[in-house]
DNA sequence: GAGTGGTCTAGACCACTGT
DNA sequence: CAGTGGTCTAGACCACTCC
């Protein structure tokens, strides 16, 4: 005999993947459900939140019960770091017209609304061992945020880290005030004499915590992808980690390797 | 004023990221929690469900709740595919001694189990698309399991399609009890004239359907990473599909983009 | 103001895990 | 068998959305 709960669950799911109740449509009422599967309200409402956990549903509080729709996808794609490389010596002006996230989107500047916060911190037991330096080495941890300009929620929270020593090379590195820099992080570390030699991408997947479920805009019932890109230098020194927390449900990260010919 | 169950859960996630609640330890019976928050026992379980939903602990019924413990972690780097490449014209001996997956996790063939199992299917709009061939081409699916031999749960079930044509070349290839094939998937391709110039691969991540959780032995809490390889030869052609299923909480994707030097 | 979901209570009974 | 979580009910009241 299967849960009452589940069998509720598992029609409605049905009902949405096969199309009967099309994306951005209402589910009923969760009264007339009541009805409906002669089961009580706090029945029917578990049945409704594990649809939700799945991300089948949205709840939206005073208007019903809403079949998620497929939201768009932003492509983020690894030959950006190249493209990124190529551009960090072009003449300014050049490097005025487009960063890497708009390279991916294929958006132009004036879509996208940029932030960037600067700080001093000292590395932990976790960054010190990427670094390769000793704990509580002071490290200029920089936070940026893209967002669509007609969306609130950013699409893409960063947290950059950079020796404070290599950094402070170029005073103007440690300013804030000059993002966004053009030629981004690759023309910045240009302007102290670092040359990166490969970028290496650490990708896992995990549910949102609260506070990233306010930052990034989601509704319960997506995932999160945590990316830390590492940058090494031709002398195989680490010049920069990055965090980078972005929405499973909107995001979608291309890498292409290629391969030597035989 | 705060909500009760966030309230609760709000001091029972700091309790666990304090440490105050170790890793596999058990929280208070549900009917401990209910005398020292005094709230109902159904006001205590949303807490409660709340903090399995992020991941943070395990219910077991009879047992208890248990703060979840980390995962070991399962590497899958992208150099994968150039060291399947360079195998994949070895002798049989040589190619026979380990596969990509024991490459990635430094494994052992005997540590792992594996499983295949082949089919025909007929193209669908979206493989359809991504061949570049009408709908309906009948095309070869091949569906991988892998999984720790002391484990119940594979960490990895893909589904990969060749186009039935190209595969027949070679009967070998249409005969699933020659698996697992040494040197993998590139060596049956160079078997029919298939050299692979490039490979792409692209990433989102969403919460489970409940058919992963089962496959997959996930507790709720948990995200998948969902990635699509497509393998494109040197003439340009799409030559493999493979859909991959990873468990977001043990798996690990490893990325290097080399950049060339200035 | 009508309709809808959100929070919370009190309590009954079932099912699984351990000793 | 004791202890624990899982399922389900019936009903009160609050908060949001939209007309």
């Amino acid at each position: 005999m299967a849960k009452a709960y589940e069998r509720i669950a598992d029609d409605l799911r049905g009902q949405i993947r096969t199309g009967q109740l099309q994306p951005g449509a209402r589910l009923p009422a969760e009264t007339k459900l009541v009805e409906q599967y002669k089961k009580s309200l706090p029945t029917i409402r578990q049945a409704l939140s594990t649809l939700q956990a799945e991300g089948l549903i949205e709840k939206q509080h005073g208007r019903g019960n809403i079949v998620r729709k497929p939201r768009r996808l932003v492509e983020r794609r690894n030959d950006r770091h190249q493209w990124e490389k190529d551009r960090a010596r072009e003449p300014e002006p050049k490097r005025r017209e487009t960063g890497a996230t708009e390279h991916d989107t294929g958006l132009s500047v004036s879509d996208l609304v940029f932030n960037a916060e600067y700080r001093t911190t000292e590395a932990g037991p976790d960054l010190a061992q990427v670094f390769g330096v000793p704990e509580g080495t002071q490290l200029l941890e920089r936070i940026f945020r893209t967002r669509y300009r007609e969306e609130d929620a950013p699409f893409n929270v960063s947290h950059s880290y950079l020796l404070y020593d290599l950094a402070a090379k170029n005073p103007d590195l440690l300013d804030e005030s000059y993002e966004p820099w053009p030629g981004g992080t690759q023309n910045q570390l240009h302007t102290v004499g670092v040359e990166l030699d490969r970028v290496e991408e650490r990708v896992t997947a995990r549910p949102p915590t609260v506070e990233e479920i306010e930052d990034l805009g989601l509704t319960s019932g997506t995932a999160i992808l945590v990316l830390r890109k590492v940058c090494i230098d031709i002398n195989d020194r680490v010049v920069e980690v990055c965090d980078v927390t972005l929405p499973g449900d909107r995001t979608e990260m291309v890498f292409t390797t290629p391969l030597a010919r035989w």
